[in-house]
DNA sequence: CGCGTAGTTGAGTCGCATCAAGTGGAGTGG
DNA sequence: CCACTCCACTTGATGCGACTCAACTACGCG
């Protein structure tokens, strides 16, 4: 009763691969059913697993000593997650499902050893991790130096390309996403997100209920993600 | 008149690597001399090379739209630099020269070949990027969640731990280090840093000068960043 | 010796965190 | 089916950390 995982075929991770390495690569990951708020690992704990996301969505979280939360990432399907443990003292981030999901598994020491007889999946990883690292220096840029608004609006802009859904009143976010959530991811307070949602609202820029947003003027929230005035 | 890369054999990109594997790496690897001040490669452009920091000291840093600077990192002898780029549309940030310098250069396409012929170099670039990943996260939550003065405290550990030089007074950062840099490593501004540190100079935890700083009690130091009571 | 660049320090302001209530919808159990 | 109870969310009041603006000092280099 494997879901089908023939995603992985269109994955990042496995590109340029031979269909016969592919079919190694498919044979010896473990795909499973992750119900909604399943902690699939904890951060600090030793890798033992390594992960593609196939169906749902799965928050990548940091805790600090202190208890302070940040949310590192929202996973999609056809996404890898927890790859970096590999080559880390321990999982880098809790991994929690905010919807029920589907994903693949595979144990480090297979996929080290995938990597080593393919070499062009180290490769492919490599990529991906540097677009992440990217990714994260600029959320540095932006935590050094713009101003909350600017950056929530930024943060929803991305949700909205990987994970909207198109509606008429606009695009959707289309998992559930807390004030607290858009709140740890952009470095600031759930009571300030509240209110920033709260007069985008009334501006008409989005629309939205409990764990539930819709963008419905992207253009203006280009306009303040850059800068740029907004023009009514 | 190349200068000793024997370097590289210490190297944690070259680890675990075959005698004759290591020495090929090294025959295809051009060593050059790099003033202070010296840019080695502007962001955005489309990548052509990779560095290996011998000597000296390299800043790195991504500006923003708006001219915004943060400093990205401080690399030292016996690092990568710019290997990112061999994944990416172009050079993820400037790199400049803040001492005068020795590297090592490859270019792009001859450490790509390297990477498949010896997998191993991809599994090492893959951990180190790892660290660098989960050392950008805990910035992004240090940002995100601490105050500035914390920040700066954790900013000047670091450096000291891997830029210091005991010296009779305590631990000296052995390169040129500007309070610009490091508002720009802090997220914050030079007022702030300057004032912060004046603050701990009177408090006999630092001392310095122009573009110089010594680390006089670690300790009071580590406490600042953990958020522990200074004991006098 | 003079200019430029790094650093210092004060005063004022404000963005946002913090503290503090309160509202309303969703899910639960009687 | 209704009441109860969370939990997400809203909104006001207040305070302060740190940014901004503005001089000024001094070290180092040419």
């Amino acid at each position: 009763m494997t879901p089908d995982p023939s995603i992985l075929k269109s994955m990042r991770m496995f590109a340029h691969l031979e269909a016969d390495a592919l079919r190694q690569v498919m044979e010896r990951g473990q795909a499973r059913r992750v119900p909604k708020g399943t902690v699939v690992f904890k951060q600090g704990v030793t890798a033992t697993t390594c992960h593609a996301l196939v169906d749902g969505r799965i928050k990548i979280l940091q805790v600090g000593p202190d208890g302070q939360q940040v949310v590192v990432q929202f996973v999609g399907p056809g996404e890898m997650y927890g790859t970096l443990a590999m080559f880390l003292s321990g999982y880098p981030g809790d991994a929690v499902a905010v919807t029920d999901s589907v994903e693949v598994v595979w144990s480090v020491e297979t996929m080290r050893a995938l990597m080593l007889a393919q070499p062009q999946i180290a490769m492919n990883t490599l990529a991906m991790l540097g677009n992440r690292l990217e990714d994260l220096q600029t959320r540095i840029r932006q935590l050094s130096t713009q101003r909350v608004e600017r950056r929530v609006a930024y943060a929803l802009l991305r949700l909205a390309g990987q994970a909207g859904r198109e509606v008429a009143a606009g695009v959707e976010i289309d998992f559930p996403l807390t004030r607290q959530d858009l709140a740890e991811m952009t470095g600031t307070t759930l009571h300030t997100v509240s209110r920033i949602l709260s007069g985008w609202e009334g501006e008409g820029i989005v629309a939205g209920g409990r764990q539930h947003i819709v963008v419905t003027r992207p253009d203006a929230l280009v306009a303040l993600a850059e800068d740029l005035p907004v023009r009514a």
